[in-house]
DNA sequence: CTTAAATAAAAGTAATACTATTAGATTTGT
DNA sequence: ACAAATCTAATAGTATTACTTTTATTTAAG
């Protein structure tokens, strides 16, 4: 039986391309080879010449697609938080209890993806390495606000704000449920970088110790009562 | 009578520059001047030719103190981190109740800076912008862990473990001080980034809300029973 | 006042980010 | 099945950047 999740399409804000990548096999092969080259090299060393001579096309081709390589990380960007946006609706959906739901959607920010079928051609894995280390870089510059402005962080922003919404069903009198959102889910691969390139500021081993320093803090700051246990 | 901060002096990492910029009227010119012109064009239009343009000098001459603008960047994140570590170890130095040593020191991290006058020919009001819109590119990058192994982050991870270092105080069986120090130290800037571009995916609307903030996190997670209130 | 060191000026190199042009290949409509 | 439209590849070219080299000039130190 095939799982619903292998139909899901995520679509990313038309403004970030110029073509749609998914129209064509090059396209196609520029997403899924670029999250190798991107994760492979990191950003800076990163261009569309390389590129194109890895999946044997040429750099002009690649522009027509692309404006430049910061919309190619925006659309890997809002790929990634789609899938995790779309994971998150579809595993806590039948949740009734908030808590649960929450801790759950908390597992699901914080845990190693597990591969979705509908991307199944993109590595899921290494594309959350790259936004783990490259993701800052798609809106700390000066053209933040009006990317912003022109819908190119909406998926990310959503997600937020899914969040933001269950803990509020949590707590409904916490002041600051977007904050709290935001900051978990900044947090959490920011700890993973920490985790990998400053082990001396975490104690965090792997990804659980993400997950359970974050379920404390939310379980603390919304004084959920914990029953398992 | 002259305040005792206006004698210190913050090492930074020589690694970090060819030349002490220290030791030359033109060394000094390079680092004031370069933070009001960071914080005009970001990071990415800035370069050495137009800084030079601005002091009167030249791009060769700016090149033997700083190998590139990165490493000048890691030079302006050292003196930020250094003048907050200083001005959290004076100001929580005579307080004796850990709790109250704590949140001291977190509304250091999250409020205004107050000019500290060692330092004040440095703008360091805009100091503090670049580091908010500028700090995560000086380690998001393939030379982190290169960098991190000569030093160039030293400062940064030292007060980071200071912040640890109170919370363990606060509450020795807290599992995780590191991360929970890491995670304030990086959220103080996050939230104010977001407030400033990402205004839907907060609550706060000023300095004292993101101490509201982290403050309510710090009392829950390390359980802190409030007398004042 | 001589010598060394620091800075300025100018020119040059290699790489990058992107554009323009043209030609060949592929797809589409009829 | 074929012409028209579209897409891709190949090549070359431009502007800018990041950085180096060389030489001349200024400043500072003994």
């Amino acid at each position: 039986m095939e799982s619903l999740l292998s139909t899901i399409k995520i679509h990313v804000n038309p403004k970030v391309y110029l073509k749609d990548p998914e129209s064509s096999e090059l396209g196609q092969n520029i997403v899924s080879n670029s999250i190798l080259l991107i994760d492979e090299l990191g950003l800076e060393d990163f261009n569309f010449k390389k590129l194109a001579a890895v999946i044997n096309s040429n750099e002009s081709s690649i522009y027509r697609y692309f404006e430049n390589k910061y919309r190619l990380l925006q659309y890997l960007s809002s790929l990634y938080w789609g899938i995790l946006e779309y994971r998150i609706v579809f595993d806590t959906n039948a949740i009734q209890d908030p808590n649960e739901k929450l801790l759950k959607a908390l597992k699901i920010l914080t845990l190693k993806p597990e591969n979705i079928p509908a991307y199944s051609s993109l590595n899921q894995l290494k594309l959350r390495d790259i936004i783990i280390s490259e993701f800052t870089k798609s809106y700390h510059n000066k053209h933040v606000d009006t990317d912003n402005n022109e819908g190119n962080f909406k998926i990310y922003k959503r997600l937020n704000l899914r969040i933001a919404e269950m803990i509020s069903l949590v707590k409904p009198s916490y002041a600051y449920p977007k904050s709290l959102a935001s900051q978990i889910i900044e947090g959490a691969t920011h700890q993973q970088f920490m985790r990998i390139h400053f082990p001396t500021l975490t104690e965090q081993k792997d990804d659980m110790d993400v997950y359970a320093f974050f379920k404390d803090i939310v379980v603390n700051v919304l004084n959920i009562k914990t029953e398992e246990k």
